[in-house]
This record gives C-alpha cells, sequence and structure tokens, in this order.
DNA sequence: AATTAATTCAAACGTTTGTTTGAAACATAC
DNA sequence: GTATGTTTCAAACAAACGTTTGAATTAATT
C-alpha cells in the first residue's frame, strides 16, 4: 500500500467523522487519533478546524465541479448551433455527482453524506462555501437551462432546481438506506435506473 | 403576553438552537440563556441533553402521528367497505406535516429543519428515537398502502416512507433557500404548487 | 558532513462543555 | 404560621474542546 501523506489521512479521516457526527460533533481528537497522526498536525497543516473542513470540502468539490462544467461544454461543442438537450444538461449536473458517490474509492458516498449534512446547515460560514462553490457552476449551467427549457415559468424553473438539488443531495447522502429498503432489488450503484 | 413556563421556554429555545447549530453545535447554556431561563433548569426539568432533544422531538412528533392516524381513519371510515384511494393515504400521511411545517406561530418551519438534519444523523440513539416514533404511525398506515399498492412487499413500505418522509423533511427544512434563488418569485408558503 | 528547512511529537494552555450541588425562593397544605 | 414539597439560582465540578508551544525528529540543501 502507498503510504500516504499526513495530510491526506486526515482529510480522509475528517471527512469520515465530519460526515458521520457532524461538523462540531467531530472532535479533532477523534479525527487525529483515527488518521493516527498527532493532534497538532491539523493546525500545522491546516490551520484550523474551520480551514480543515473548508479543505475536506474543496478536495472533492473542486474537481466536480471542473468536470460539469467540462461535460456541459462538451455538449455544447457537440451541438454546435443547436441548443443542448435537456437530459444531457442535466446529465452534465448529476452525472459527476452520481459518479462521484459511486466511487467507494475515493469515499465519494460518505463525502456524499457529508454533503447532504452541510446543505441543511445554516452557519454562515459553510454556507458562503458551498453556494460559493456552486454559483460557479451555476452561472454556466442557467443559460444551457433556460435555452432547454423555453415553455417553463421562471417560478417552475427555480422550483425544479430546487427540488432536484435538495432530492439529489439527500438521496446520495441517504443512499445507504435505499438499499435496505429495496433489499438489493433497487441498487445505489446502478446509474442507469438513477 | 400569557407566561410561558420555564419548561417551555426551553423547549422553544431548544428547538430552535438545535435546528440552527446541530444536537451537538448548540450548547445547553446559549439555550438557557436565549429561554432566559438558569442553567441547571434544563436537568432539573429534563434530566439531560440527550432527554432534553427527545423532549423536543416528543412534543411536536407525538400530536403530529397522532393527527396522521386520526385522518387515515376518517378517510377509511368514508370509504366504507372500499379501499382508500391512494392520495388520500398520501395526504393523510403527507398533510399533516405540510400543515405543521407552515404553521410559523408554532414554530413548524423550525421542527421541520431540525426534522430534516436528525435524520441524517446517524448517532443510534437519534435513530432510534425516530423510527421508534415514526413505527407506530407505519403500522395503522401499511396495511392501508398494501392494499393501495398490492403489487408491493409489506416490508418495502416501511423503508419507502421513512425514507420519504426524510426527503419531505428535507425539502420543507430547506424552504428557505428556494425563497432566495428565486428572488421572491417563489413562494414557499404556496400549499397548491408543491 | 554541516546547515537549514520541514515535519512530528508530547505536553500544556485557556475555554467551553454537560452535569452536579446545596442553599435560596416560591408555592401549597395543614 | 409552620411545615412540606416544588422550582429557581449561583457556583462549582471534572472532562473534553480547539489551539499553542518548544523541543525532537526527519528531509532537503549546500
Amino acid at each position: 500500500m502507498a503510504k500516504r501523506s499526513t495530510k491526506g489521512k486526515i482529510l480522509d479521516a475528517s471527512e469520515a467523522l465530519f460526515a458521520r457526527d457532524g461538523s462540531s460533533g467531530a472532535s479533532l481528537r477523534a479525527i487525529t487519533q483515527r488518521a493516527k497522526v498527532n493532534l497538532a498536525a491539523v493546525h500545522y497543516h491546516f490551520g484550523s478546524k474551520d480551514y480543515l473542513l473548508e479543505a475536506v470540502l474543496a478536495r472533492r468539490l473542486l474537481p466536480l465541479n471542473a468536470e460539469r462544467i467540462r461535460s456541459l461544454e462538451a455538449y455544447q461543442q457537440k451541438a454546435g448551433r443547436k441548443k443542448v438537450r435537456l437530459e444531457n444538461v442535466i446529465e452534465a449536473m448529476v452525472g459527476p455527482a452520481l459518479r462521484l458517490s459511486r466511487d467507494e474509492t475515493k469515499g465519494g458516498r460518505i463525502f456524499m453524506r457529508l454533503l447532504g449534512r452541510l446543505v441543511l446547515e445554516p452557519d454562515a460560514r459553510v454556507q458562503k462555501l458551498l453556494t460559493g462553490q456552486f454559483e460557479t457552476v451555476l452561472k454556466k449551467f442557467a443559460p444551457a437551462l433556460t435555452v432547454a427549457l423555453p415553455h417553463l415559468e421562471p417560478e417552475d424553473f427555480y422550483w425544479r432546481l430546487h427540488f432536484l438539488v435538495g432530492s439529489m443531495a439527500h438521496t446520495m447522502a441517504d443512499s445507504e438506506r435505499i438499499r435496505l429498503i429495496s433489499g438489493g432489488i433497487c441498487d445505489p450503484d446502478d446509474t442507469e435506473g438513477t
């Protein structure tokens, strides 16, 4: 097994414990103990607990949003002068997140659970962080969406978008449960069905 | 203003701060300070922080579930020997929660936000509490649902409904966001649209 | 090999946490 | 009015928290 850096071990342990116990419920002592690193290493590498949470999010969100935009632009180029089909816009938006949530080697499911929790957290710092991340991606998607759905009233548009994001986060965060629900019939890893 | 009991003041403050800061993020000192009550009053009236959380949930969940059952039985009586229509079963299930979430005088929205957070919390104690509360109501709904949806296994309902409620709570808990996103175009209080 | 920089470590810092205590204040009954 | 039971209060408790420190260790540079 390739030896992982202290920084990486802390990020992994933080991701897991933040997701399980919440950002205030998970203590640095529990995190460093799980990561098998010294307590002070967190402040040496990240500065504070808040910055650690930021780093945990950035590690996954930056590549995720980058891939979303990359995917959308690929569809736009393929469509040429024609408008991008709605299902492709949605795929560019949801697909990358869905694939990440299934990638167990990268702890994607755990991260999605964390994301689902943080979305509900009205803490000013966390919200600034999340909306900031999401804004850049939304700026790119908004035009494509209004073009793909010309018949929709602005009201419906926002409702649908809101409901989509909420359901997505919740569904992914709680993906373990649906596995139980269906008793194996419905596999959360089945992207097509979802 | 009618003088509210110490117990009630603590419950209100707890509900608000648990919802805003999480069950571990909200401290008893912040709660008692907001409730304008002595710190030790929490332990005198509730025993511990955990029992306080229990009481906060029970105060809303017990009447809510009672009304769900009452509503379902009303539909059953009206249907007579015929089976209750699925949409009525759903209304009996979702309706009371929806109305509570809109009842600002009872802090319904705040409570729904709290519920949405707790559903995502894998803490054993919290989960036992929620599923325990939900079980009684489900026992009543399961027969009506198996009749309305004859092709589904009974066991599935338990989890599907739990999952449904989770998504519901999440959506309701996040109802503030859609107001911001749409810039006031969408009104979360618009029940019809929902 | 010597020097410098980067990283790890054990220990302690001052706060804040949930909880407990025992006396004061209040209400109710006799 | 005295006694009894209930509720409030300030103060303290031990434990856990995020954070800081300075020396020990490792890695990199010259």
